[in-house]
Parts: structure tokens; C-alpha cells; sequence
DNA sequence: AAGTAGATGTTCT
DNA sequence: GAACATCTACTTA
């Protein structure tokens, strides 16, 4: 009995020690956007270490889904843990990662990476060689992740998606500020970033 | 260093 | 028609 209960105080330790193997989609926005940064994420094998996110709930009015579903926004209402991809200025495309529950229109945007995997597939999707600006700022991850509306509503649990927490024993320092191009709910402090990176997209 | 124009899908007024 | 979860190229100081 004895050795039992040290055995499953033995497994509890180290699964409390050990950082989550998946990332929890079910938090509320803010806390997923906290949770991501120092995380990294990869698409068919590219990208890097996610530096700054922003979160969005359909009870916030700067957020796509704060009117309800429609055919752009749809994703953000199904399940947590899900590609919300969106062209932004009819430009751009940005990935959003859905949270929380099916039918609250929550999500993280992810909007600057380090660099980490796949630099020269990055370069050339940008045409660009400086690494500092490969992926500082939503569109331009979109583009050196070569997001397109293929990845609307998929699963980031699969591929092509690959997210991974940041490891344990290493602690991140993690900013906050008002969200960035926006012109509603501005007192929300909604944007995290990891204190003292390069790839930002705008210093805090 | 700072400001501006221009690219243009989706949604709302 | 206008606004928008943006970025680039180009101008002016």
C-alpha cells in the first residue's frame, strides 16, 4: 500500500514537473495568448518560436465574431483547437487559433514568431533575407508559413500544423499592452509578447 | 524618422 | 460606400 502510494505520488510529480504534451484550447482567449508565448509553431515543418499573440472573444466588440457567424467567421464558432484563417485588408492572410468553447467566437491571433525551422523556405516566400522581419507582424507570418484559406477550420492537433508548449524550467517574462490596429475595446490589454525579443512586431 | 498611398475580400451602414 | 485584427514602397524632413 505504501509502495503503492509512492508509486502514484512518483507519476504525479512528474507529470506536474513535466510541461503539458499538448496545448489546453479549451482556455478562454486571454489565457491561450499568455499560454503561447515561448511555444512554438510549425506548418509542414516551418516556423518558430511564437513571440507575440492577441486574444479575441465574441463578447468584445474588436473581434471578427462579436456580430455572430458568418461565412468568414464560422470557424471561429466550431470546436476549440482549430484554424481560424482570415484575409485581412484582402490581403493578407492571419491565423487565429480557435479556444475556449464551440459557439463563444474566441481565438488567438498569432502575430510575430522567431524564426526557428525553415528559414530559407521563409526567405523565399517573402523575398526576403532579413530574419528579423520574416514573421514580425500577423501577415507576414502568414505569408512565410504560407497560410492560405487551405488551412480554414483545420485541426492544429495535425498536420500540417505542429504546436508545442514551451518547455518547463524555462521561464518566459511575458508583456502586456492594448491590441494593435484596432479601434474598439482599446483599454483591453490583449496583446502579450515576450519581453526583450527582436521579432516583435511593434516594441510594447 | 515619420508620414502617406495603394493593394483589395468581407462585412456593415 | 466605408471600415477593417496589414504591409510595402515611396516621399518628405
Amino acid at each position: 500500500m505504501r509502495v503503492v502510494r509512492r508509486h502514484y505520488t512518483a507519476i504525479l510529480a512528474r507529470t506536474m514537473s513535466r510541461p503539458p504534451r499538448c496545448i489546453d484550447f479549451g482556455a478562454d482567449a486571454p489565457a491561450l495568448a499568455r499560454a503561447l508565448i515561448g511555444a512554438t509553431l510549425r506548418v509542414d515543418g516551418v516556423g518558430g518560436v511564437i513571440v507575440e499573440t492577441e486574444a479575441y472573444d465574441g463578447d468584445e466588440p474588436a473581434a471578427h465574431s462579436h456580430r455572430g457567424p458568418t461565412p468568414r467567421t464560422a470557424a471561429m464558432f466550431g470546436p476549440p483547437g482549430h484554424a481560424y484563417v482570415y484575409r485581412s485588408y484582402g490581403i493578407h492572410w492571419c491565423l487565429n487559433f480557435v479556444c475556449r468553447e464551440a459557439g463563444h467566437g474566441a481565438g488567438v491571433l498569432i502575430r510575430a514568431l522567431q524564426p526557428t525551422h525553415g528559414l530559407d523556405t521563409m526567405r523565399a516566400r517573402r523575398g526576403l533575407t532579413d530574419e528579423r522581419l520574416l514573421c514580425a507582424g500577423p501577415g507576414r507570418v502568414g505569408q512565410a508559413l504560407g497560410i492560405t484559406a487551405a488551412h480554414y477550420g483545420l485541426s492544429l492537433c495535425e498536420a500540417p500544423f505542429d504546436v508545442r508548449p514551451a518547455p518547463a524550467g524555462v521561464p518566459v517574462q511575458v508583456l502586456t499592452g492594448p491590441r494593435i490596429g484596432i479601434s474598439q475595446a482599446q483599454d483591453l490589454p490583449w496583446r502579450f509578447g515576450l519581453a526583450g525579443s527582436r521579432y516583435l512586431s511593434r516594441p510594447f
